[in-house]
DNA sequence: CTGTCATTGTAAACTAACTGACAATTAGTG
DNA sequence: CACTAATTGTCAGTTAGTTTACAATGACAG
């Protein structure tokens, strides 16, 4: 029964609709679960043999820290993104981790070198992944090259539709988004300080754009943004 | 005659490396050629039906073009690279363009349609084509992570570093890049004015550093930047 | 209910980098 | 060879955003 479940929460993802229940099986029989709540840190693993893995449920942060001890962020993973070396090339870069948004995290992951012999047999499941990769790079780069060349103000609006976009619940023009990130992360996703990030919402709210708190994020019109 | 060139022309892609004589006839029947000198605009043709490209020589730099007609650029392919839409996905942006670097541009293509095919018959090509999507992502997310918390000088110091690496001559610690790009470019791939990368460029000098001149940058002690 | 720690709020001093404006130099073309 | 356009050099004024520092608020454990 345990295993049962343990096959559903790979097929659930889209890329992996297309298989059959034996090449579900061949990826499974070494799937690994992990569970974590919040502010937990989540290390992949470099001594074990590389892998791929799925977040099934909540939200992470990719992150690495330099020389300094400075916490960058690298990347949010939602629901359902696959997330680990999508270039399928080991790499021992140590600093590398990823921590907890959300008290209900929940991620499978199999190995590497699996995935990999799954690919060759099924060149049309190669071809669904080189897209979602191709996508995921599309996605970044956009991102940073609006990150980099507008100003503080426009970088901030632009997470924000970006966010509401990709997990607001919309109603009307109005969108909720549940607030799983600090005002400090939001500030190293949009590469800015922190105090920044907190004037830059504060005026929001006194302009009505949106209501702030720890929860929640509600922005009244998506499109005045 | 003229045909074996065109083969010759794609076979010489590591990637294509593992495919048949017939396979590559198979992309190459509809396989379009272009040439190109400096200043050139290379339009990806939206009307056509989409096209993956491979630059066989020379430089070429992708610009995209917003609303003010402000040029940023996107990316620089190098002799050898694979441009284009590299997710598969047809993308109606056409404010994107390619605009020749060097005098001595030559591109050549084949449609998406048949590339595609190509990978679904051939597993091993698309697990290649996937790691190469993936190398990109990687790269394009760790110079952008570069570029975004330093500051300006360390920005182009890590640049002149990626370049050198990537394209410069080396013997011992002293390193020359043929230098295709204006300050101006420069000033844009590492986002900052052209003021201020000339400004850095001429300190870099007087501290020998290097040597910046419109054909080559000479580095004498690569360790040193 | 209270103490503690993380998060958010606010302000002043400081600075890197941008903008605009113009001059000097170099490359390419007829 | 001279003319033109592109590239590079230089400067002063301005500004967005950082830094430092501390206060206020909220959340959670015992």
């Amino acid at each position: 029964m345990y295993d049962e479940l343990k096959y559903w929460y790979i097929r659930d993802h889209k890329l992996f609709r297309t298989l059959s229940m034996s090449q579900i099986k061949q990826l499974c029989i070494i799937t690994g679960f992990k569970k974590a709540t919040k502010g937990e840190i989540i290390y992949f693993s470099s001594s074990d043999l590389p892998r791929i893995f799925l977040l099934k449920k909540g939200h992470i942060k990719i992150v690495t820290v330099d020389e300094e001890g400075n916490e960058t962020i690298k990347d949010i993973i939602q629901k359902g993104d696959l997330f680990g070396e999508l270039t399928l090339e080991t790499d021992n870069q140590v600093n590398e981790y990823a921590k907890a948004l959300s008290d209900d995290v929940t991620i499978c992951s199999f190995l590497m070198s699996d995935f990999e012999d799954l690919l060759l047999r099924n060149p049309s499941l190669a071809l669904s992944y080189t897209k979602f990769v191709g996508l995921k790079l599309k996605r970044i780069r956009n991102s940073y090259s609006n990150l980099i060349f507008k100003d503080a103000r426009t970088r901030l609006h632009q997470f924000l539709k970006d966010w509401a976009e990709s997990e607001g619940i919309k109603t009307e023009n109005k969108v909720v988004i549940e607030n799983y990130l600090t005002q400090n992360d939001i500030a190293q996703i949009i590469c800015t300080s922190r105090q920044t990030t907190t004037h830059l919402l504060n005026e929001m709210e006194e302009n009505e754009l949106l209501q702030y708190n720890r929860k929640e994020i509600s922005i009244p019109d998506i499109r005045k943004l």
